[in-house]
DNA sequence: GTTATTTCTTATCATTTGTAAAGTTCCGTT
DNA sequence: AACGGAACTTTACAAATGATAAGAAATAAC
């Protein structure tokens, strides 16, 4: 996936705030088991999947919990060190080689101040982030882990291939021994 | 609250911007129990709360499940009805009598292709909802309904005197029967 | 290709949470 | 002040989930 095509799917915008926008971008290869925070700095960062898959984790009590995925064309970033410049409690771990594309988040932030066809596609972009994140939010309130386990490989086969059922497990709310007991009901 | 200080907290723009924008606002005196979906439209519009206090809901098998409060200086709004203009699956209740300010979303949308400090204001405004959004998520899956509950009550005591425990531990997704369990526990 | 390691599943038991029903307290109405 | 109804708590039992451990399958290393 290229970084027009990313750009466009977030919000169209004219050609040459466009060009603006991506002349900022650089691309990266990174290797599977990279954790961004690590090596890159994510908190200062915005990242675009080109290729590979990701997730974003936080550790409690020494224990993993996985709560995003991401694929070909998801935004890749530390939303809290994005939005409030704070140190964050999560990280992004890459569960295969991926490519990626990268903008520094001062400089973004500052084309939001000088053009408003990206300032508004920033607007929209977090919009649609927004919106995801709440249906997810519902979602794990009122859906059983089962049925959320079902709309998962509905709307993404390819991760059951991809990421390691523990993960998923976590992603889920529930430890792998129960997404056993789930898997073992359905089939 | 008054109206600027809602938006100066959001994100403060030149007063010029600022004037443009809160005059598209109106001011509305409304009933506690009124149901913001039922009687106006949620779908096209955003609101904040100047006074009162309002929950999020959304019907699953039934039964109402509660997935946000708002206070003082919240934003009121189907998000799903903001962002994609599609039918919501939400309906908003005021549990208080409440003064809220009103803006039409398509208004809200031209002003933000017209002036780039208020689509920055726009922006700014999603990017703080996604990061709240974001941690309420991770808090669900991290946290015990115990210490989410501590939190709240910590955040917000007066939620205790002002909203339903049914709604309190809908919110924290356990039963109302859980609820009384964990205050028993603490007390 | 064999071995070693990790991952996933299955089984057992303990804990937690839900359901249903009964009891108590709190509020508003008359 | 008394009544009625709603909200909250408590109890008993059932169902679901977690923890632990052991076994099977898949993957990686050599």
């Amino acid at each position: 996936m290229d970084l027009m095509q990313i750009l466009d799917e977030v919000y169209p915008i004219p050609e040459q705030s466009k060009q603006l926008l991506a002349q900022c971008f650089e691309q990266l290869d990174c290797r599977k088991g990279q954790l961004l925070f690590q090596t890159q700095k994510i908190g200062s960062s915005v990242y675009f999947l080109s290729q590979g898959l990701a997730r974003a984790y936080t550790v409690q009590d020494g224990v993993e919990v996985t709560f995003w995925f991401g694929w070909e064309g998801s935004p890749l970033l530390s939303m809290k060190g994005y939005v409030s410049g704070e140190h964050s409690y999560e990280d992004l771990e890459l569960l295969e080689n991926a490519v990626l594309f990268r903008i520094d988040a001062t400089q973004l932030k500052h084309l939001f101040t000088k053009d408003i066809h990206i300032a508004n596609w920033g607007r929209v972009f977090a919009e649609k982030e927004l919106l995801k994140a709440e249906e997810r939010l519902i979602s794990r309130q009122v859906k059983t882990a089962e049925m959320r386990y079902r709309e998962l490989i509905a709307v993404y086969p390819d991760i059951l291939l991809r990421a390691p059922l523990r993960h998923i497990a976590s992603y889920l709310g529930v430890t792998p021994v129960t997404l056993s007991r789930i898997r073992a009901n359905i089939s």
